[in-house]
DNA sequence: TTGTTAGATGAAGGATTCTTCAGTTTCGCA
DNA sequence: TGCGAAACTGAAGAATCCTTCATCTAACAA
């Protein structure tokens, strides 16, 4: 056992020549292109090799399978909303509560409406792949992030309980996916931050203030 | 143009006799067992048929493609849920708003987690199908329950509008998808439960107060 | 009892897609 | 310039699975 859990999703070479980190670039842009003009179910290794301006041997030399590939895509999306988020959070210390939640919601936010349509594709996609376990890891960086901004607040005394946090981010996730579902105009988007914002700071004050 | 949109989906034959009653059921039973023996990756049609102790032929005479039965299923489950809301709705008439939403939360709650496995194994059904539509009629009946029910509050003045409803739907939606992915234990439901209801009371109160 | 309709069967057609690998081309370096 | 490694190619193998339809059986009504 070199690596016990993932390995059959980890890459199956590591590109080391240029060209060859270019392929890898273009089959990655690829999956997403076919995702959004066939559709995850007509999502083909050969489409999207055709796409990508390669053939598919070599797609099957940097991913040992189609759900590599798809895993692969799905990690990079979510990679980039955490990463959006624990910056936001950075951004937020010592600040007060309610802005600490704003900023971070509508970083959330705005990270999955930078591209919506992909947002709303891969939806699909995670279905397909473990979704929830790349989902589980990510709610754990953003929980942490969000935690230690929590410490740094002038407003908070009563430090919130993971359980809180995370059940925050499920909420907030819900959300988004039904708006983008939808597909929500910008106007909607606008207007359903809001409420966002208001929902967590809500819920926050009053975790953050309840006795048991 | 009989019935437009969703001819695909509708069952290809109604059954008049007794047996065939039965054989429907069957299928449909079978369907959610397969779905939890072998994944919705591994549903296929004549594994569903043999389990149902039929053949795939008489499958196919009620369900006009896979898609269709996987349809069936799925909006027989939404149905279940959107019906117990509605019911908590009406028995939660000429109450005090913290408990209104303390009652339709924990109906929701409680029909999701009713029969856990199955829930959690329909989100990967309904990515296949079009889980979105099925969702927002269910969403729509749901919303229209809710705000007939706070119209007979004593507790509420100002009205909600859809958009804060949908929100809070769409919220809950999220935190119990996240459970039901998570395998989350009956003492975590509780917990969650609670939560649950300080979030969506927490929410409301504040849409229902807000003066913009 | 008998004719008619509903229900059931399951082998086989047809289509699609994933994945491999033997062979070819390109790159980097000595 | 020449050689070994890295990349790339794409036809073909192999495995699934969906769906049909000609045929048979059970139910019911007259």
């Amino acid at each position: 056992m070199t690596t016990p859990t993932l390995t059959a999703f980890e890459p199956r070479k590591t590109p080391v020549q240029a060209r060859a980190t270019v392929t890898v670039e273009a089959i990655f842009e690829a999956t997403i292109q076919v995702l959004l003009s066939h559709g995850a179910d007509r999502l083909t290794t050969t489409r999207v090799a055709d796409r990508a301006g390669v053939s598919v041997g070599t797609l099957y030399q940097y991913f040992p399978h189609k759900q590599a590939l798809l895993y692969a895509v799905f990690e990079a999306h979510m990679e980039n909303v955490t990463g959006k988020v624990e910056a936001a959070c950075l951004r937020a210390h010592r600040k007060l509560l309610a802005e600490m939640i704003q900023l971070v919601v509508e970083a959330f936010v705005d990270a999955k409406m930078e591209r919506s349509d992909i947002s709303a594709a891969l939806y699909r996609v995670a279905a397909e792949v473990d979704g929830p376990a790349v989902v589980k890891r990510s709610v754990q960086r953003s929980r942490k992030a969000i935690e230690t901004m929590l410490r740094t607040s002038p407003d908070v005394e009563l430090l919130a309980d993971r359980f809180a946090i995370d059940l925050m981010l499920a909420a907030i996730s819900g959300v988004m996916r039904s708006a983008l579902e939808s597909e929500a105009t910008p106007a909607t988007v606008r207007k359903l931050k809001e409420h966002l914002v208001v929902l967590c700071q809500s819920y926050m004050a009053a975790a953050l203030t309840k006795r048991t």
